[in-house]
DNA sequence: CGCTTATAGCAAATACTTTGTGTTAAGGTC
DNA sequence: GACCTTAACACAAAGTATTTGCTATAAGCG
């Protein structure tokens, strides 16, 4: 007895979800994410309609999921210290985040009713983060937790692009970063 | 000539919002969230379809205007000093948010077409805790400012609200809260 | 190889959204 | 207060999107 009973992993079904994949992937170069449409992308992947919504349920949930997929990110930078290294890829990850594309898909996981692709999101960040760490501490500097750069630097960097009027000045996260390294070095003996 | 030409503010407009406004909160305690429909809202103010594709565009847009007009919370309470202040507050705060009418509000105004529910969002929590550091001034007590609360905080509460896969312990908001604190009293010199 | 059933296709029914046109009344002017 | 101007609404028709019942296909398993 196979692990997970009855869901259908390879052949059809597969070449299906690739091709629907692939779909909106080519469509989204082509126009924006407001203009995209199920029966649209149905259409360009050869697809009824249906097949879409009963496999994902709605436009933003495929859109999420589509997104999230093809979020297989490039190895953090490495520029020989782990100051550098965060300021350096916390730059790239903002410009990616606050860019429309960026904020669509954020939007778009948000709203989507496939919990997965908040977990896959996440993950693949504090992943990202997760290597720049080890490699600080492989070259035996100390470095904070995942979760303290997540809570310090990452969730107030997504909430203001997502909440406040403008995202934050490249040097507003550039004192988080400092913030977070700095409450890291000293955590609480100094009074 | 008037400051604003040709917006009408009264009569006629303003009693259909409010008409509308009530509907959706009325079907919000019959049905869940998922249900609602622009054509049922319509129907149950007693207005067409139309006006409210018109004036808000789509039902998310609504739904998030709806739920940040109602949300006029009452003032803090006052427990005598601003950790207490902040951990009564925050604990509330996470309480609401995380209920599925507080993720659900979220998610609507995240996804909502009209910027201006993000930034009322953001502003009404700013207020709040505002109101919390200038009771603590107040008293003599130092405090920091509402942005590195928001920034320490509140970000990382709703991101992970939003994105992890469980929302964080009371604890962990705690922890939150204390370490802002901490920050606060002994900025970076003690090294 | 043959069985079982998840998944896709198709098409009809339903529901939602957009849009053109006429009407009403809000806000301003004289 | 009577008279414009036009924002905002109602209505209805046209255009899309979504759901659903049924049939067919092929994936995974013994």
């Amino acid at each position: 007895m196979a692990i997970k009973e009855g869901i259908r992993t390879g052949g059809r079904s597969a070449r299906v979800q690739e091709s629907i994949h692939s779909a909106v992937r080519d469509l989204l170069v082509e126009n924006d994410r407001g203009a995209l449409s199920v029966p649209m992308i149905a259409a360009r992947a050869g697809v009824t309609p249906s097949t879409i919504y009963r496999r994902w349920g709605d436009l933003t949930t495929l859109l999420a999921d589509a997104a999230v997929e093809r979020l297989r990110p490039d190895e953090p930078i490495d520029c020989g210290n782990l100051r550098d290294d965060l300021l350096t890829w916390t730059e790239m990850y903002l410009d990616e985040m606050n860019s429309a594309p960026g904020r669509e898909m954020m939007r778009d996981v948000v709203a989507s009713s496939a919990t997965t692709c908040s977990g896959k999101c996440i993950g693949i960040t504090r992943d990202q983060v997760q290597t720049i760490i080890d490699r600080a501490l492989a070259r035996g500097e100390s470095a904070p937790p995942a979760d303290d750069l997540i809570d310090m630097v990452i969730a107030p960097l997504i909430y203001r692009i997502l909440y406040a009027e403008a995202a934050p000045s490249l040097e507003r996260v550039h004192q988080w970063v400092d913030r977070c390294l700095h409450f890291a070095a000293q955590p609480r003996n100094c009074d």
